[in-house]
DNA sequence: AAATACTATGGTATCGGTTACATATTCGGA
DNA sequence: TCCGAATATGTAACCGATACCATAGTATTT
């Protein structure tokens, strides 16, 4: 029988071959304290030999801090996330954290057991970019103050810090839009999560559509829903008209749709998406859009847990203002004009 | 001053709460030993009172486990990637472990500070979706014989157990339905990471090809290089043709491209990418493509895993047959027919 | 009634590090 | 030459949980 070695070596592994006591060891890997130059070598030497690596597990129960931040967002596969991910990654390792990154899939369990799992992990810092989370574990979340910031979910009522992106700018930007460029109706295509937070994206549609009439119709967030209300759509509506899409999945999924449909866009149809998620300019016609700036986050939400670290009292939550991107899937719509 | 309550309460404090020991209390929490109902009653009232949560941290220290599995990949913005973290996350909790999510960034330096990381975490597995990490990071690897799948990254003389889709099968599959249609010529759009393994797909895709000669050109797997090599592309050959992209990333960046160049696709120019991402099926025209069923994976890389964990000596690597998946942007030929 | 088994609980070493404190040695300056 | 400071190293308590062992009380068996 082999010999089961799956044991990593220990400081005092390292102490015993290099013939010093813990604490030497313990002082050259932290480069405090007196060491003198021949036992710095020998320990050294020690530890490449063992190839040792001390114990995280270890120093987190010593030392009382783990340097992880954890992040729950809760679909990975909607590529809003990832670009969120990839701002928020940069900045925690510049600062040298690690990440977790936990993703829910929407699911409420799972959303539990990983907001459990990161406060038994003891993570110094927690990132929610998560309604399902901020609506339904409050009073979990209240005993993290001082180590959580919330993305994208405005809760007044909660005092943990925020950063969002401002939907009724955001809104707004995209009614305006397609109203300026002469589409007589615009078709709001809303989500279930809406309705805890009253709707502040269609609100803001229909205040930045004046007097053009806005319709509501409801989907998920995804591609697939995104093609199958665009078949309910056609069958209530008749084009010409400008649709909005609370993020750019169900945006382009709709676009697939009604292109199939033969319907032509820009020209019957306008398409207004949410995210500006990479793929948006690539599709075609290329998507109109909302950015978030979504990548920008990462900073900011790294500056709020800063301030939380420091012991800071009154932080700041952060509102970031949105921008249009203007594309191929809507045009200015010249004679059919009716204002 | 206000009372810095950032600790969490301990299990002596439960202890002390309810009048008992630490050991009583633990056992109430594992449930196992002799606890007389009255007493367990007491301690989960301590529990409770205290909202105590066991630390992860010195449980891991104590048990000498973590029930955490480490995935590193090499970019979350690249949908294909969402997908099989999904796949996997869902057999990992199934198990009752967590996933910590590593994202490299394709960044060397980030790589290895992960690796490192999931290392000082004593994570109980670690699963590597990262051909860079594994060409660079051998000898490190090596010591988690015993403990890491790696996925995708074929490597023979590391006896490291792996999930890898046939490339060379998947390769074959998509040129030969190029040359089924009818495509007198195909260009293949390959990236730098292949030459590392001999280009398996593009030799895969001169095997499928048969007399139907094929065009090598280099660019890297986003959407914008995408679009920038079907410029070139244009430069050097003349429609029609067919085109397989190394990843449907930059077979979508290629085809926005030669719609704008009011090429008409299937007819002028077929294509086909390469993992089925769930955007594939809503760009217009739809993609042909092939898929790796990257939702399979995470079964089969924690059964690997499991049997590693059991202590399994000869651990036998899986190989997934791709998938074509036939869509519109590529159609048979009739006329124009060559041979 | 004595022996044995089962139930209930506490004491404490241990996991792998860190650090305050104690002790020993060296060195420069008065 | 002697003393205090600076340097070098070791000892041991501690972080929070677990589990082995010991002890004691209770129930069951013969």
């Amino acid at each position: 029988m082999k010999r089961r070695d799956n044991e990593h070596s220990t400081i005092s592994d390292v102490a015993k071959v290099a013939g010093v006591s813990t604490a030497t060891v313990s002082r050259v890997i932290a480069k405090n304290g007196y060491v003198s130059d021949r036992t710095k070598k020998k320990v050294q030497e020690a530890i490449e030999k063992l190839k040792y690596q001390p114990s995280l597990i270890a120093q987190s129960l010593r030392n009382k801090n783990t340097r992880v931040i954890g992040l729950i967002v809760t679909d990975i596969q909607n590529p809003f996330y990832p670009e969120l991910v990839r701002g928020i990654e940069d900045e925690v390792q510049k600062r040298g954290y690690s990440l977790i990154l936990c993703n829910s899939s929407e699911d409420p369990i799972r959303e539990e057991s990983y907001l459990n799992y990161l406060a038994s992990q003891r993570a110094d810092g927690i990132i929610v970019c998560a309604s399902g989370v901020v609506d339904r574990q409050r009073k979990k979340l209240s005993s993290f103050e001082g180590k959580l910031v919330i993305i994208n979910v405005p809760k007044k009522e909660l005092k943990i810090p925020s950063v969002t992106s401002d939907d009724s700018a955001g809104g707004k930007l995209a009614a305006m839009h397609l109203v300026k460029c002469g589409y007589p109706k615009i078709i709001y295509i809303g989500v279930p999560r809406e309705k805890k937070d009253g709707f502040p994206r269609y609100e803001a549609v229909k205040n930045g559509a004046g007097r053009v009439p806005v319709h509501y119709v409801l989907s998920d967030d995804t591609l697939v829903s995104g093609a199958s209300v665009a078949h309910l759509i056609l069958k209530k509506f008749k084009p010409p008209f400008g649709v909005i899409g609370h993020n750019d999945l169900v945006a382009i999924g709709a676009m697939h749709e009604f292109l199939a449909q033969k319907i032509k866009i820009p020209h019957e149809i306008g398409i207004v998406g949410y995210d500006n998620i990479a793929m948006s300019e690539f599709v075609s016609p290329s998507l109109t859009t909302v950015s978030q700036q979504q990548s920008t986050f990462g900073k900011h939400v790294m500056s709020l847990l800063e301030q939380l670290f420091n012991g800071e009292k009154n932080v700041k939550s952060i509102s970031i203002t949105p921008k249009l991107i203007e594309r191929s899937s809507t045009i200015a719509l010249s004679k059919k004009r009716t204002l």
